[in-house]
DNA sequence: CGATACGATAGAACAACGTTCGATACGACG
DNA sequence: CGTCGTATCGAACGTTGTTCTATCGTATCG
């Protein structure tokens, strides 16, 4: 009932595993065709051994994917542990949030996982001390505090689920670009009707050909102005 | 290939439905035990049917999904327009966005499938419109409103996906409450080492048996107030 | 009025998935 | 050499979304 180490080399026939290897191979897999690309027997294929040897290592998928999502969550949270600190906590914030929303843009099927199961998903709750910790610096008060790292993480996982979202096929085909796509989209509006759609009409053209940072940036700076005026700073 | 319309009544061996009926019993099914519950042989012995019926009203269980969620994005959006009007659109905003998560706080499927597929999901359209109409009366540029109710969806959504996610089935089963579940996480919390985790110690009495209406609010009232200082109003 | 076309229903089968079971190999230790 | 716990794997199970094919009911028409 232990867990498994590292061995050194397998067998000819029976394949060796290791914690390490199965995720590995588990987010290269999300990586290459997203979620619903990770099952057992694909898992198990890569990994050049039988389906059943996975739940050696993983309770159950749910587990997996907890797993999967903590393991590159440590990876941002090295790169975030390396950003440069400055000396104002909200401009601190926001290098952070921006790191994170850009390893989810690189993977976007973090954002559906992130931040679930945060027993087991023990990076996450080191991000979430580390976004914290920033709002010590500010004169808040506890709940004020709290509020403001759940506003952060929600303004960021509200825009990661947009890109979680699987492509619409033609596009992950290859025959339609992401671009095309979003201005199909944009057409489809452009004829609705404007008396009762004007709001639509008039940002039609910033929706064509918008950028999902640029759209993130501008949610946080509004969270983060407002936190700042909170502050009183 | 048209579609099809309600009848007065159907025969005795065979089941007769209607896109309505479909739509009420499947948001039936979810309210009740959730997204998992809804499977297309649950939603066919409900409807006193065979499986294969339900695929002449929609094509797959996307399909389904969006046009449940649809369904009730529809009363959300008969409460929204019943809102009285003031004189202040951030206060507006404030007023439908509640009301918007209200309903997915009594709905928590809701959050995970809203606003996926606008182009089926005509409600949420218009939802989107209703909002944005309010940014008309700000002093602001194109992309500045559509940033901004972008903003405040990803706050919706962003705050939404938590209640989204299933009880971990002890909470279910009605062994342990909500609450209880929510101190027995707290409690793990307060076992980490102060000196690594003193932000988490700062707050995890704000989380213990914290309201998610609160923290909903909070984080909602930052982005307003950072929106309000844009519009310099 | 019988034939026909179409709207609408349904059972059975299929492929894929997560998961479990039982058997079996490997290495360390007595 | 035998034994025990670690680690692996093929095969099977149950459930899911989906498709195939056959059928029923009803309105329409010659």
């Amino acid at each position: 009932m232990t867990r498994p180490q590292n061995r050194s080399s397998g067998g000819r026939r029976r394949a060796s595993h290791s914690m390490e290897s199965v995720l590995t191979e588990a987010v290269a897999l999300l990586d290459e065709a997203g979620a619903p690309a990770l099952t057992f027997r694909a898992l198990a294929q890569r990994l050049g051994g039988g389906v059943a040897s996975i739940y050696w290592y993983v309770a159950s998928k749910e587990e997996l994917l907890d797993r999967a999502t903590d393991h590159v969550v440590g990876a941002v949270l090295t790169d975030i542990e390396a950003l440069p600190s400055s000396d104002d906590p909200i401009d601190d914030l926001r290098a952070m949030a921006v790191t994170l929303f850009d390893a989810i843009v690189r993977r976007p099927w973090l954002g559906t996982y992130f931040m679930r199961n945060t027993d087991i998903q023990g990076n996450a709750l080191r991000l979430y001390e580390k976004l914290g910790r920033q709002t010590l610096r500010l004169d808040l008060s506890a709940r004020q505090r709290f509020h403001a790292v759940s506003a952060i993480t929600g303004v960021v996982i509200g825009s990661a689920v947009d890109l979680g979202q699987e492509p619409p096929e033609e596009v992950l085909d290859g025959t339609v670009t992401h671009d095309e796509f979003l201005s199909r989209f944009a057409q489809t509006w452009r004829e609705l009707d404007p008396e009762e759609f004007p709001f639509v009409h008039e940002i039609v053209d910033e929706f064509d050909g918008h950028d999902d940072v640029d759209q993130f940036r501008s949610a946080l700076d509004l969270t983060l102005a407002g936190l700042r005026l909170q502050a009183g700073a």
